[in-house]
RNA sequence: CGCGGGAUGGAGCAGUCUGGUAGCUCGUCGGGCUCAUAACCCGAAGGUCGUAGGUUCAAAUCCUUCUCCCGCAA
């Protein structure tokens, strides 16, 4: 007989793991985020473990408050929650329930980097590894008792797109080897070392913006961690201009935002060198190689701004 | 009807306000120069100007319809 499994969850990151959990176990309930009006045409979407679970006609509930609809949970014959990327704070009668109480799988090796964001801060950061955690929920942010951890190292060549992939399958594994000692009970339970505590906060809007005063490798960092979504921005010639990706020179400069347009190449100074930009999309534009944009150029000696 | 940007040879753009020969920077192809080249020189091909109507002697350009792409906001 499977276990009987409530999973809570609702971005891509999330669907390797409910795919394990429909292995493994018998999942009774899957909770995920409202539909929500998307895009410019306003459509009704799906999240994509709504999708999923459609998929595999597993019994969906979506509450737009969890706080005050959480009966359909709790009345919910279960043995265990795991929640993945949910996006909602779980009420502690659910925290605190003695059967189903959850686990969660987190991406980022706690202590570091809890919040909403793991994986573009452990680029943005600078982090040269980073990894997945499964752990006991608790009443604080990420600061549960860990279980199990699997470890990954950032390549250079990383954005937040592929860390995502890596470790979303990641987490899927670790879940898949974790859950049998979880539900024999007979896991590890580790508490996080408040002293090596870092945070991830959710990325906001000002945050997407290029400074220039600051090193090279930084800006990089801030680029690749933003890539795929939601991307880094600068103000060109007046007009937002989003950098998909770009290449540091190193070198002595003596000031930051000077620009250097070079035969199809596009360069702004920083602290220490110079951003080479590759591809950008312009205002209203698709997004283009550098040397595509500067084709488009009439007068490339006109007065050039970048902010 | 949430706000705004865009659609012009293969790519990126100008031209639209003020209607009158389809233009720029590249790429491609051919030729030349060169030890050589992503460099330079000469030449060529390639576009029913997103769709459908309207106005006009004449529409990429003015009016109207529709479609598609993009950013923001949610």
């Amino acid at each position: 007989m499977k276990p009987k499994v409530i999973f809570m969850g609702t971005p891509d990151f999330a669907v390797p793991v409910l795919e394990v959990l429909i292995k493994l176990t018998d999942v009774v309930l899957v909770v995920t985020q409202p539909d929500k009006l998307v895009g410019r045409k306003q459509e009704l979407s799906y999240s994509p473990i709504k999708k999923k679970a459609l998929e595999n006609n597993i019994k969906v509930f979506q509450p737009i408050k969890l706080r005050k609809e959480m009966d359909e949970v709790l009345n919910c014959e279960a043995d265990l929650i795991v929640t993945c990327a949910y996006g909602q704070i779980l009420p502690l009668q659910i925290l605190n329930h003695p059967k189903i109480a959850p686990i969660n799988v987190h991406a980022s090796l706690l202590p570091k980097l809890r919040g909403g964001a793991p994986i573009h801060h452990a680029i943005i950061d600078g982090y040269k590894e980073t990894g997945v955690t499964i752990m006991y929920m608790a009443e604080g942010m990420d600061d549960g008792d860990i279980i199990s951890q699997e470890k990954i190292i950032i390549d250079k060549e990383d954005n937040v797109g592929t860390l995502h992939d890596k470790l979303s399958m990641l987490g899927a594994s670790l879940l898949e080897k974790t859950l049998p000692s979880i539900l024999s009970k007979t896991n590890n339970r580790i508490k996080q070392d408040e002293s090596l505590v870092t945070f991830a906060p959710t990325i906001k809007r000002e945050d997407e913006h290029i400074d220039f005063n600051k090193n090279g490798e930084e800006i990089i960092n801030l680029i690749r961690g933003l890539n795929p979504w939601p991307l880094s921005n600068i103000i060109l010639n007046d007009l937002e201009c989003k950098v998909i990706d770009a290449e540091f020179i190193k070198k002595d400069v003596e000031n930051t935002y000077f620009i250097i347009v070079e035969k199809n190449k596009l360069g702004i100074t920083c602290l220490d060198g110079v951003i080479y930009l590759k591809t950008i999309k312009p205002f209203g534009k698709k997004i283009m190689s550098i040397s595509d944009y500067l084709n488009g150029i009439r007068n490339a000696t006109a007065d050039w701004s970048v902010k």
